[in-house]
RNA sequence: CGGGGAGUGGCGCAGCUUGGUAGCGCGCCUGCUUUGGGAGCAGGAGGUCGAGGGUUCGAGUCCCUUCUCCCCGACCA
């Protein structure tokens, strides 16, 4: 049989590549209204395992959770000036409800910065009152012009934090630790990309925001994806919303606010980043499924060894799925592998007879032959080292992809597959603009030794540039 | 909004030039055989051809109107 690729192969049509994987690999579909994506179990059993692993982060980071609503007054968007010019564009608005038209139209959320603080305005009096953080999971409509599958959907499912704080350094201090400690610990240590971490320049801002944070992923074709972003708001929506507080010393205050945000493009980013031509490739601690049994044939012995090696590994707290199903083994091997489930154990007769079974790994497609004995060990450690080795991979990627320039025509020439390296210096007079007219734009700003600069005026920073989604 | 395409079973497409029983691949269902890298054979289900109007004995095909979607250019997690 023609071993014919399930998927166009990347070198082809990356983004071709990108569609086929989301169907094939059965993560989501195109909602019935443009732009909206119905996530399918498997993409939604990824999008549970972000969740999990940013929402114990971020309450390691002291905030807690919340909710608030869906509908904003749209006067509320407006009472800052440059948030709602930023959002305008793609906010939907409700004009009509309970039959009738409504006295004043009714926004969904494109973030809540606005009611949330409004609320926090509520709540906070005094310095004693702070930091307040606070964090919600929660969907989000941005009209899109072009959207694309888990990259930008006019409706997505995200974390937005939202912290007020007394001081302008408790807010910065704030704002760059969830950078680090929340999203770039989550990006390193469970997703496996490595990332630039930066602040935006003023072209790239959040709505409202006096700084923004991010981390900027590489794709597979060399495009850069803003993975997680981190905004610090200065006073701009206390003022809005009068967030004041009374300070130890008697005085009335205006707060300092931050909000942060990762979505639903994390499982875009995922794909792309790891991917290959045989399909995903999910990194073992953000994988639903991390090991899969296939029993190849079902006689009474493959599948007695099948549950026992099933019940074994889920005690050792292995995500686990067994595949007794019908069909031929080449055509359940391949599903598997499109799926990007990290393992896959191959139990048979034969294998049986000779007392061992077969492992293979997904990412490097390497076999071993082991003992029933050993499966739960050698899995465990395999595991773990596989989650490094996709690191190391990746981050190989990254370093080799990103070129050191001297002149906005080398950046041009390094955006073609991967990032540029360039002295902020040699942008801020108009070079910024001849890199957007080949649709490559500064994704963020480093110190040379790639740390976190304090804002866009300290001197020697690096700009990295890239095309990006 | 400017430019370029496409609407035909679940998905991908042919058929249109030159009107005459609506087809192909994949998928799906049933049965038998096969499970060690996308199985084989046999049988079967499934389509108001985007919508409306017109021409004609007869329209997927020709004419008019209309709607929708996709791709390329200005914003964004």
């Amino acid at each position: 049989m023609a071993q014919q690729s399930a998927l166009t192969p990347q070198a082809e049509d990356f983004p071709r590549w990108y569609q086929d994987v989301i169907a094939k690999a059965e993560l989501a579909d195109n909602g019935p209204v443009r732009g909206t994506m119905v996530i399918r179990p498997y993409g939604y059993g990824i999008w549970e395992r972000i969740q999990a692993e940013l929402d114990a982060r971020i309450k390691a980071a002291g905030a807690k959770n919340a909710y608030f609503p869906l509908f904003i007054p749209e006067s509320y968007l407006t009472r800052e000036a440059e948030h709602v010019e930023g959002f305008s564009p793609e906010l939907a608005v409700v004009t009509h409800a309970g039959g009738a038209q409504l006295a004043e139209p009714i926004v969904v959320r494109p973030t809540s910065e606005t009611v949330i603080g409004e609320y926090m305005a509520k709540w906070v009096q005094s310095y004693r009152d702070l930091p307040l953080l606070l964090n919600q999971w929660a969907n989000v409509v941005r009209w899109e012009l072009r959207p694309r599958l888990f990259l930008r959907t006019s409706e997505f499912l995200w974390q937005e934090g939202h912290t007020a704080h007394a001081t302008r350094e408790d807010a910065t201090a704030y704002a760059q630790h969830i950078q680090l400690e929340v999203y770039r610990d989550f990006l390193v240590n469970v997703l496996a990309t490595p990332t630039y971490v930066g602040i935006k320049p003023p072209s790239e801002r959040f709505a409202g925001a006096i700084n923004t944070l991010t981390c900027e992923g590489m794709m597979r074709d060399g495009k850069a994806l803003q993975m997680a972003t981190s905004h610090e708001l200065g006073q701009n929506f206390a003022k809005a919303f009068e967030m004041r507080f009374q300070s130890s010393e008697g005085k009335e205050e205006l707060c300092w606010t931050t909000s942060w945000g990762a979505s639903t493009r994390l499982v875009g980013g995922l794909i792309m980043a790891h991917g290959d031509d045989q399909g995903l490739i999910v990194p073992p601690r953000v994988a639903p499924i991390q090991l899969v049994i296939l029993a190849i044939k079902e006689t009474p012995e493959v599948t007695a060894v099948v549950t026992k090696l099933g019940d074994a590994l889920r005690t050792a707290g292995i995500r686990v799925e067994i595949d007794r199903g019908s069909g031929s083994f080449g055509r359940r091997v391949v599903d598997w592998e499109i799926k990007g489930v990290p393992l896959r154990l191959e139990v048979g007769p034969r294998d049986l007879e000779q007392g061992h079974v077969i492992l293979a790994r997904r990412d490097t497609g390497d076999k071993q032959s082991l003992t029933v004995d050993t499966v739960v060990s050698t899995t465990t450690a395999l595991l773990a080292d596989m989650h490094d080795e996709i690191l190391a991979s990746a981050t190989m990627r990254l370093e080799t992809n990103t070129h050191e320039v001297n002149s906005v025509d080398e950046a041009i020439e390094a955006s073609s597959g991967g990032f540029g390296r360039i002295s902020w210096d040699l942008l801020v007079d108009g070079g910024e603009a001849q890199l957007r007219d080949q649709a490559i734009t500064v994704r963020c700003l480093q110190r040379a030794d790639g740390s976190l600069p304090v804002d866009e005026q300290e001197s020697g920073l690096v700009a990295l540039v890239a095309k990006s989604y």
